[in-house]
DNA sequence: AACGATATCAACCGCCACAAA
DNA sequence: GTTTGTGGCGGTTGATATCGT
């Protein structure tokens, strides 16, 4: 390994070396080292490398660093409507599985999806005052914020482009069907609801949840993709582990106009148009019945 | 302009699983 | 079977930026 032929990898840091470790933000020469380093040399062997290349930092912070920043293709910021829907979708799947919800988001790390759910989907279960594992919280983000994302992602490309949504994001979600279709074991398994077809509450156009009734459209209770099938263009992908589409495509009228939930004082997911309005989830369940 | 409150996100911590010694 | 080193994960913290008054 070429590795060794600079420094002696095995060589345990000493004393004095752990005393001098380097803690807090990373400097710009730190990263140039760092990825100067791992260009030449690759990544892995974090501790060795860390040494190697001179660096007083922990092989798990040089990692970290690498993973979550220095690397090439990472993205950052701008979290798009389609990456927030997957978000929200896989979530509801898996939980506070990061890492693997982050395998489905190219680019995007566990970090930083975590750090999206905190800041944003948790800051708005607090604004509600429910709890953001609730089963209310649960059936707002899939009843309401999720085909709004989806009236979004649709409204940005164009009724007759909904194909480009597809294409974005179909093929993951088809990977996650598969998946669950198949040898999905998580412990969470209460949580992958069935879809409709397979649910004695199929084509139910109601979902109660603490004793309220929730007049919804009559979509997949987790089939991410039955969103789309209804969408004008949309096919059956049904023998492909997508889902037939449970909805003819006038649920959506049901639905506040894309101009958004203003009227309920439901603010918009992700944009910060949360105002001072503070609905209790109760009030929504209520207003959505009217 | 100043200040406090709030939001954001990079980085750290502790724990666990796994492999090699 | 035990120890040790390492990588990976999820939870949490703290510095900084932004917002509101």
């Amino acid at each position: 390994m070429e590795m060794g032929m600079i420094c002696n990898s095995a060589t345990p840091p000493s004393d004095q070396e752990e005393m001098d470790l380097r803690r807090g933000p990373w400097t710009v020469e730190e990263d140039l080292i760092l990825v100067n380093y791992i260009t030449a040399h690759g990544e892995g062997r974090w501790n060795s490398l860390a040494r190697c290349a001179g660096l007083k930092r922990t092989g798990k912070s040089c990692r970290l660093r690498w993973l979550n920043y220095l690397r090439p293709d990472v993205r950052r910021g701008n979290i798009t409507p389609e990456e927030q829907l997957l978000i929200l979708e896989l979530h509801s799947r898996w939980g506070n599985r990061w890492s693997k919800i982050a395998q489905h988001l190219p680019g995007r790390t566990d970090n930083e999806i975590k750090n999206y759910w905190r800041t944003r989907v948790q800051k708005h279960a607090k604004q509600l005052r429910c709890d953001v594992n609730s089963k209310q919280f649960k059936d707002l983000m899939r009843y309401l914020w999720m085909p709004r994302l989806v009236e979004r992602i649709r409204a940005a490309s164009g009724n007759g482009e909904v194909d480009h949504v597809y294409q974005n994001i179909a093929p993951s979600m088809m990977a996650v069907d598969q998946m669950i279709d198949g040898n999905y074991d998580d412990q969470n398994t209460g949580q992958a609801k069935p879809c409709p077809e397979d649910s004695s509450t199929a084509g139910s156009s109601s979902v109660e949840s603490a004793g309220m009734h929730f007049s919804s459209p009559p979509v997949s209770s987790a089939c991410f993709t039955d969103y789309y099938a209804g969408a004008p263009g949309g096919e059956d992908k049904s023998g492909d582990g997508i889902h037939t589409a449970q909805f003819d495509g006038n649920w959506t009228e049901s639905l506040p106009s894309p101009g958004g939930y203003s009227h309920l004082g439901l603010p918009d997911f992700d944009f910060g148009g949360w105002g001072e309005n503070l609905w209790s989830v109760d009030d929504i369940w209520l207003q959505q019945q009217y």
